[in-house]
DNA sequence: AAAAACGGGTCAAAAAAAGACCCGCATGGG
DNA sequence: CCCATGCGGGTCTTTTTTTGACCCGTTTTT
């Protein structure tokens, strides 16, 4: 017996509604983030035909959540209300508590948010993991303690997304890893400026190339600034970190494809700070480096928030962040339907 | 502050969904009451051309929600169990909970169930309180107990979609009040004995008019018969009545043009068991009759429901059920809204 | 000052919805 | 047993809605 949500049960009489729904949701958040913007750029990015986005852009203006001026189409201030405060009432419609709840249960974390909408087909999802990722570490920050974030696109939206004001005083944040040849804005020193900077924070930056040898890495170590940095990451009590696959993780990082053969046989299917992760949980691999000095680093912090989106990321997540009770996940839609895919459960219907 | 339900957020952006959630309901819910049955009768009942009835039974086939057969319209299992199991979700979609909240309040009484519809626009709606009376009515009874229930088509209602199971031993099923030269199935006796039946209970009728000289009463309580079951109407632990508009009821009994000059002078909105009520609640007048011997009866009894639909009964509604905290009150969202209105709180727009 | 982008208007094409009517068939009453 | 009734389904035309395409005057930006 299967609790039925209210989505399954509306959802039933009026089939178009959801797809409705979805659609204004999108647009009015798109409008949110881009105004003021003009109709023939919403048609584009929507893909559909300027006139039909006009029909869409008259409805929410007479529904006066949207004003339509020289400049471009802005939200209203019922708009901007709305759109902050729809979520919680489309994603119980959309089944996406319910969703939350069984991959609460299924993955043993200690919660788990559900964006609508899918990454890999509209960009603003990114964003919207950003704000859900920032609320909660919000919520998690407490005088005095040190707050590592890792690099990547997730954590990168975090620290657009988090709003700018004063976090508890005394906070440090650190990169939770060195440089990866990334672009700078994706690089954990870069994020943990910004993240810093937004909440009116310290922050110590980590300027050491992600792969080192053994040798290096001794060496380096008796410099006591680095030491120092290391000891301070070490010591975090709050961890913000993205998932990368496998296979993506390996390439980027321009492994030889002998050791790209290896991880296939091994089965590696999701990478964390250089940790590659079998689909039982189990870390086969990491990269001879700061890995190695970080590998129990998620064992000792408080809260681990793990952000990661996108269907093809759904294997990696549960790889990664599976039976971690201490661990806030916040994914998107698409990562969310993909994962109860691959454990048998259809669940929600689309 | 009055917080906002999901109907709000979502009806803003989806200003159509509220209207189709509707309709869809409605049908299903007439199809369930009178299966099976043909396209166009259907189209008749909801007065809209045949081809747009059409194509609703499609969606709602699409769906599998009902069934087309050469005999006419059927609910399938699916489409039975979602219009028993829909309502409150619906119910919180239109708004419909907030607005029971508001009037438990603002009436001072124990619970409201409001109803979705409006019974001077389709009589279903009848049917529907009649059902969520008889679920509380269920959920009242206890062994040993009198049961009391007036006549009226509310009452009726109750009495048909009473389900056919046994009820708690030893009740006894008494009808509150005389005949009223009514239709025989809306009389108290009869309900009484059909309620009776439903529950597999006892019962005893009151042959007796309900409107009577003082002197006739006076003799007729000296008939053991008689006196047995006033006494026993008078020891009910449960009350089941509805609510009339003092203008009709007054002209249903033939009162006099003088009479009916006279409750108009002293406001006279509502009318229970021939007393009359003003809008402050106050009684104003009763006929003489068992209306004396019952005045009282509804201020000793455990559980009163009290069942009334459509906008014209709202101030009768008011003025009967004010400030009861024993009273169960099921009524229509026609009624509900219209008490709102009364109230200058328009509370929800339609 | 020029160029780009904005919203709004308009008109024809296309699609969807609605109305009207007929047909074969199962059912139920005579 | 048969026939009248009411059923769903099909199909046609008409009407309404939706969509696409294009232009225009104005504001904003460069």
């Amino acid at each position: 017996m299967t609790l039925t949500s209210d989505q399954e049960n509306l959802s039933l009489i009026a089939p178009e509604l959801p797809e409705i729904l979805v659609r204004r949701y999108r647009l009015l958040r798109k409008i949110y983030y881009s105004a003021p913007v003009g109709r023939r750029s919403l048609a584009a990015y929507f893909q559909v035909g300027e006139r039909v986005l006009r029909r869409e852009i008259d409805i929410l203006r007479e529904q006066r959540l949207v004003a339509v001026e020289p400049r471009g189409i802005t939200l209203t201030e019922a708009g901007e209300s709305l759109v902050t405060s729809i979520p919680p009432s489309l994603k119980s419609f959309l089944g996406l508590t319910v969703l939350e709840e069984k991959l609460v249960k299924l993955l043993r974390v200690k919660d788990v948010i559900v964006v609508p909408g899918n990454l890999e087909n509209d960009p603003i999802v990114l964003w919207e993991m950003g704000r859900a990722a920032a609320r909660i570490l919000r919520e998690c920050l407490k005088p005095g303690i040190v707050l590592a974030v890792s690099g990547g696109t997730s954590c990168a939206a975090l620290a657009d997304m988090l709003s700018e004001a004063p976090a508890p005083s005394d906070i440090t944040v650190v990169p939770a890893r060195g440089g990866l040849g990334e672009e700078v804005d994706y690089q954990a020193n870069t994020i943990a400026a910004r993240v810093a900077q937004k909440l009116k924070a310290n922050y110590r930056l980590l300027h050491l190339p992600d792969f080192l040898s053994q040798e290096a890495l001794k060496m380096l170590l008796r410099e006591k600034k680095i030491k120092e940095i290391l000891d301070l990451i070490n010591s975090a009590c709050i961890l913000v970190h993205g998932i990368g696959t496998a296979e993506e993780m390996a390439r980027r990082r321009g492994a030889a494809p002998e050791v790209m053969e290896m991880l296939r046989e091994k089965g590696a299917v999701g990478e964390v700070f250089g940790c590659f992760y079998n689909s039982r949980g189990e870390i086969i691999e990491h990269v001879p480096s700061l890995g190695l000095y970080l590998e129990d680093l998620g064992n000792r912090v408080e809260n681990v928030i793990v952000v990661a989106g996108g269907r093809k990321k759904a294997g990696a997540i549960v790889a990664v962040v599976g039976n971690h009770p201490r661990d806030y996940l916040v994914l998107d839609e698409g990562a969310a339907k993909k994962i109860m895919e691959l454990y048998g459960e259809t669940g929600v219907n689309f």
